[in-house]
DNA sequence: CTGAAAGCGCTAACAA
DNA sequence: TTGTTAGCGCTTTCAG
């Protein structure tokens, strides 16, 4: 290498604070203080030194920062899942809803967000290496199915992490969910003031906590409008499943007059076989989905379905997050959103 | 899994190199090598390491190797759009799988994208300035509109960077891309192999190149089938401007038996206005998309569509940028990848 | 093939 | 308030 001894030009080497405090004329230290801020600091040497960082182009390091005070500045937003399903969560409309929120809340922070796969045994050690390696001060986690290994492990690794929906196994970690019990409740009363007797559901997978609480609270608000018993049909969130689910009820309860369907793909399916046997939606049968994801705009009839502020939930979900990062002794918490109705036609 | 701690006692703080090479007995130098993979280390050192490194739960701190190394190991995957549309591009399935893509393709390399939005002139110099921080080894850039600034940006500060689609600016960067006109020329032999005769062509904005070509290869394609004219509506991308579009076309070319539409959502719009007007679809007038994306299996009928391999083609983003990072001399390229059909029900 | 030593760029005690 | 002095944990010449 060629010395770069003489301060006229250096272009080679991007500067550093060696540089900056040279042509301030001051230490590195002082220097290092102006650029963090530091309130003690003599405002003559101040402008010095921010003078010196204009003229020299200077733009701090931050890798180099990370290694003392062993911060990123970084966090893991890890995308976790069943074998392969990753790709499938990535596709979602959903998670770019998540993402969104998650990014929205962070920008002021000036973090972003590193997307991390878990779809694998392998990839989910990998993700908690991650963190470990010091490249992230804490995680988010987006996980798909309830026996999650993830949230544990991070829990026993003391890294913050919090969760979007409730862990499925019993982890003492912060999470934001939402209301699944009053969201189906709104959809039950939508059915009832739409007259409706004879009510069905297509119920999501039983180990899904969410979808268990959407079927708990429909249940529930059924008995309060006087039906004590709702035929169920079990589903896996699809579409097909939505058309399998309605074929087999509408053979068992001809005479079913609604359907609230867990997820929004089933209710598409749902109307698409509705359709099929010539029941008019929703003068023959009403019909309501759930998440307001866009199949719902895309059904004829449109969808009427229970949304969820997930924009907000993810934004509080990171907001807690750093929280949690600036004081790990925080104790978990958990935030629950309050979900609304979205009339539109089906029901 | 549960890996007790060694007896040894240092602190609760994570092992480092210096405990491994003490724990082994050789030096820091050795045990990096045995670490990094290195050649030229005896087989009775390597496995002595080795076994150290199990025994401490050793995991490499990649802040402080970077910092010697000058790599971050990371890359950025840029979102650029016009002001405050990172959101809608985010919500856009599309943006899933071009995600999906890229951390597939990342993932053998263990190498994990950070988002980084960048939709507004703050927010790109905050973007410019990730990488600059030494955080990211090269950006993927995939950006709206034609008139982004960004390319150029990455170019003048020497970081490599892919696009995913051509810089509208003549910027020497690498890219992907689809063949465009070739994916409107299969939309044009469609229509025309169904019989159709009064053809009709709903465009995206004409400062988005893609838009640009769908359009000049869907007139050449026509052109070629014998149709000199094709009459045109000017959309922008939206369901909206697709109904506005048609509805416009339909005034003024009552016979019209075909339409092309630049996307899936415009064309969703044309499905819409088509059925209003009581024209069948497709015996009347046969209909055909552009992208494969959600709304085309939720229309009815189902739309027949050009489709775009994103997921490859954000695969081969990712793998150009990698060769890039590795050999910074390497000029730019491109890859154009071919789209196809996917026939369904309205055309 | 191995080890000693010199940093990478920065922050954080500790003095002055 | 400022400067001096140590490192953070790792890789990498350069001798041996």
């Amino acid at each position: 290498m060629t010395q770069l001894r003489s301060d006229a030009m250096k272009s080679n080497r991007p500067p550093t604070l060696v540089d900056v405090a040279r042509v301030a004329g001051v230490s590195r230290a002082t220097a290092s203080r102006v650029i963090n801020g530091v309130e003690s600091v003599d405002e003559k040497m101040r402008s010095k030194v921010q003078a010196a960082v204009q003229s020299t182009g200077y733009i701090p390091n931050t890798v180099a920062r990370s290694l003392v005070t062993r911060k990123a500045g970084a966090i893991a937003l890890i995308i976790s899942g069943s074998d392969g399903s990753a790709e499938q969560v990535l596709g979602d409309p959903f998670f770019g809803r998540v993402t969104s929120g998650v990014v929205r809340s962070l920008l002021p922070r000036k973090v972003h967000p590193t997307l991390v796969l878990a779809d694998s045994d392998a990839a989910r050690a990998d993700a908690v290496s991650y963190v470990r390696q010091g490249k992230a001060d804490g995680a988010l986690l987006v996980s798909t199915h309830s026996d999650d290994t993830l949230p544990g492990l991070f829990v026993d690794a003391g890294i913050p992490a919090v969760l979007f929906a409730r862990p499925g196994q019993d982890v003492p970690i912060s999470y934001v969910d939402l209301a699944h019990e009053l969201g189906a409740s709104l959809a039950a009363d939508r059915l009832v003031s739409r007259g409706c007797r004879r009510v069905v559901t297509i119920a999501g997978p039983s180990d899904v906590p969410a979808a268990q609480g959407r079927l708990n609270g429909f249940r529930q608000a059924m008995a309060r409008h006087g039906q004590a018993y709702v035929p169920v049909a079990k589903g896996n969130f699809t579409r097909e499943s939505g058309e399998l689910a309605m074929t087999e009820l509408l053979a068992a309860h001809p005479d079913l007059d609604g359907v609230f369907a867990a997820n929004d793909l089933m209710a598409a399916g749902a109307l698409q076989v509705l359709h099929d046997h010539h029941r008019a939606v929703p003068t023959d049968v009403a019909v309501v989905g759930f998440d307001d994801s866009e199949p719902a705009h895309f059904t004829r009839p449109q969808l009427t379905t229970v949304a969820q502020p997930v924009e907000e939930m993810a934004a509080e979900m990171a907001r807690i997050l750093l929280t949690h990062m600036e004081d790990p002794t925080l104790r978990p918490t958990s935030v629950i959103f309050d979900p609304h109705l979205v009339p539109r036609e089906s029901a």
